[in-house]
DNA sequence: TGTACATCAGTGAACGCGCGTTCACTGATGTAC
DNA sequence: TGTACATCAGTGAACGCGCGTTCACTGATGTAC
């Protein structure tokens, strides 16, 4: 839209769009191991060649789906961050918000969820591109801590003894403001959240968990004591 | 072999069980997407259509694989566990064996572990006959639980507020005999165990953990601490 | 112990399907003078 | 403003592939008398 300058590049960039929504339409029918530029191409009406022009393989487009699907998720996050940031919760509160977030994205969208927390495809190796994309909720989650521990809020969880060497190289890393038994502690909340996401969507709590908004909010309310955050003003 | 009465029958179990495991081969290689009935006959000798007589389908197939791989992953966690308890281990160190050794097995079955917690398989829905046998490690987990229970070695987690009508639920299905706090802590840790092996698995962990096994040691010990298990004695 | 019949593992050909990708082409859109 | 040429989106046919499943069959193993 913003540099498209001719119709011929304004075209490509709607038609470029149009693949990728038929694709996610296909993702969300049958999930990714279906998707097959055939199908795409057909149901928009184009020879299958024709998809070359925007995509040189299916991996490509795949890769593409797997960079919005980072994308989609990541704003999600963010916004549900920033709107409760804008009405005062405490770190606690937009933790437990950035949870739910990542939660009710991934019901929304459960084959792109299962596409990129998923097993992997077979024969696709996601390229460095989505690396950074990939970051968005962590460094939100990471963004949340700081803010506790800037607030003087946040509790040290206890030493981490033989990890500690560990600890200090991701903190290094990851956030060298911390503490580093915040930061592994961070992460290990990180996978774990993905845990109870997955364990949801996936079936593994039908006939366990019935009232699965309230039992979420409460493990990840525990998450959050993990890192460090406890619930309370500011 | 023990219900083998004659040549027959001792052949077909034996070729049922090749099948399966050249289709387990093909599993480990390339994922469950891409195993097809017609390339494990090639690599058997036989011609695709003598697959029939052992398994009506190549959903058949997967069936009996997934129900294998519970199998063997209840068997490894279960053997590492007894083997904890013949040691006079604690269940805190018995918790973090049992959680090893589920770390372990995926490592050694990625794609044995894909097929049964990663994302579901297109097309294909899992039938019941699954259900028992895939609760196997979450009944160890109770039962580590309810040793310390009984030990009066349990510390109970926080209260549940909100949550103490589903606990209430929950607990009479899995474990009337554990406060209900501890079953809602018991089946959080399930699944956040899966996220931490899931990420690592996956490949999440990448550039992110490096000392892997400790970092998960470290992991699975608060996730003990947050059912109410502590170090200690016993 | 021997014969007649039933069972069943494995064969080979076929059906009908969908897939990713390549390639020479047409014709419309864009660009330079 | 008009013309000549270059770019590039989309076509249609083709290549070569693999898949799950069915079916009528052969011949060896098992069973009953």
């Amino acid at each position: 839209m913003s540099t498209a300058h001719g119709a011929r590049a304004r075209a490509r960039i709607e038609v470029t769009a149009a693949i990728k929504d038929e694709a996610r339409r296909q993702l969300a029918a049958q999930g990714a191991a279906r998707l097959s530029l055939r199908a795409v191409s057909r149901e928009l009406g184009m020879v299958s060649s024709a998809l070359y022009r925007y995509f040189p393989s299916r991996d490509d487009l795949l890769t593409a789906l797997i960079i919005d699907a980072y994308d989609s998720l990541g704003e999600r996050a963010e916004a549900a961050h920033e709107a409760a940031a804008g009405a005062e919760a405490s770190p606690f509160e937009r933790w437990i918000t950035v949870c739910e977030a990542v939660r009710g994205w991934a019901l929304d969208h459960p084959h792109e969820y299962a596409l990129i927390y998923g097993s992997p495809v077979p024969g696709y190796t996601a390229p460095d591109v989505t690396v950074p994309v990939a970051a968005r909720v962590g460094l939100l989650l990471i963004g949340i801590a700081r803010d506790a521990h800037q607030g003087r809020a946040l509790d040290r969880p206890g030493p981490a003894d033989d990890l500690r060497p560990e600890a200090e190289r991701m903190a290094a890393e990851l956030a060298p403001d911390l503490p580093p038994e915040v930061v592994t502690a961070l992460v290990a909340a990180w996978a774990q959240l993905y845990g109870l996401v997955g364990f949801e969507l996936f079936g593994q709590f039908n006939r366990v968990v019935e009232d699965r908004e309230t039992f979420f909010r409460h493990a990840v309310g525990q998450l959050a004591r993990g890192v460090g955050l406890v619930p309370g003003p500011r």
